[in-house]
DNA sequence: CTAATTAGGGAATGATCATTTCCAAATCAA
DNA sequence: TTGATTTGGAAATGATCATTCCCTAATTAG
């Protein structure tokens, strides 16, 4: 799946395309920046449209012109989300030479959001798991497209160090990406409740014999 | 920390003591399943007062008389919930002979409750962190209470397979007892969007590698 | 038996929530 | 310029939420 169809027909607009009528004023990308980081700390469910309105700096009045109600800017704080993480999570990845080395960048990079003030605020993909799964099937849909993203990811890794020699080519590639899917959220989940940055590094660095 | 420092005062009323006045008519272990089923399910802030009491079989103003308030439901229905499983978990451990075998049964204790429909539904001191970590101080301090608890108990049976020659000495026990511990939370996170259950027997299996 | 006490439950209560309405301001099409 | 269109924002709206009140019922103490 790809991250273009996150966003519903009309639960966030253009963010390109001139029309007609008052331009906007905001920055749609820091009022998303703004709102997710809300729902990530807070919750969907704690997170109030006040608390969003303030946090975007907007009044509510025009929240309700840009989304369609408070799920479609959770929604759309979702999509930006996982852009800019995936992003920020293939760069380093590419930085990487060997699949085993590119695996350890991706366990890294989750082990350094989850430990002191960043790991408090946790992680808005595993919170949507947590708030929306059994309530919002589209949601819960974009959630699970996320983890399967991030599966397929680490299991082409794996398959890379399997072909350059530095993983073991008997391992169960796809089996072990589960496990590091599981290994990578559950960082964020143990970050919320402050962690030292030493622990998470610890814990990334012994996670490595999954492919030794 | 003992899991009897987890009922703050006046959280919620003695169990058996015998007192004045018209006796409790309903279960109180039974009210709480039903409980802590709905703040699992749904997260506390998604679980109104409505779906608890009719879940628990309950007038509002009856669980009122037996809580202080929705928070106080929480901690009550959570505290059972930890000895409810740690119970379990450690009738599965005793079970094993080898440290290592004590690990992985604990590893798949928990990749057991993270598929199918029992996945889905989620865990509660997971839901916790995710909930309440920021916002209310002291379930906080429970929900790392329960994380540390399992730590150290990962920690431990790291440590008698260290000693009986089923794990290798050279590996840091304490790192490792963190890996197990983001993974098995993880496990919990993934299973929310519908796993299969071999998917995560598999897992559990992959997982066993970080003691090999 | 009577008074005190506690539980059960349904009906208020007041706060907060998400959402809508309405009007002024800014732009485009003509 | 004029009209249509869209945004910004403050105030209103109606629903839902957690919590309290109040009355009845069941028990114990004396």
């Amino acid at each position: 799946m790809t991250i273009d169809a996150l966003t519903s027909a009309a639960v966030a607009p253009d963010t390109k395309t001139r029309s007609r009528g008052r331009p906007r004023e905001f920055d749609m990308d820091a009022a998303l920046d703004a709102a997710l980081r809300v729902f990530s700390e807070r919750g969907y469910h704690a997170a109030s449209i006040s608390e969003l309105t303030e946090a975007m700096g907007l009044a509510s009045g025009s929240v309700y012109k840009a989304f369609k109600d408070k799920r479609g800017i959770f929604l759309a704080a979702f999509k930006r989300y996982r852009q800019l993480g995936r992003g920020r999570l293939e760069a380093r990845i590419a930085a990487a030479k060997t699949g085993r080395e590119k695996v350890f960048q991706m366990v890294m990079y989750y082990a350094e959001l989850s430990h002191g003030e960043a790991g408090l605020k946790g992680c808005l993909v595993v919170g949507g798991a947590n708030d929306l799964s059994l309530l919002d099937a589209e949601a819960a849909g974009h959630v699970a497209a996320a983890f399967s993203a991030d599966e397929k990811l680490m299991a082409d890794l794996i398959r890379i160090g399997q072909a350059d020699g530095t993983i073991p080519p008997t391992l169960d590639a796809d089996a072990t990406a589960l496990t590091f899917l599981c290994l990578t959220k559950g960082f964020r989940v143990i970050g919320r409740t402050g962690r030292a940055e030493e622990e998470m590094m610890a814990a990334a660095e012994a996670a490595m014999r999954l492919v030794t």
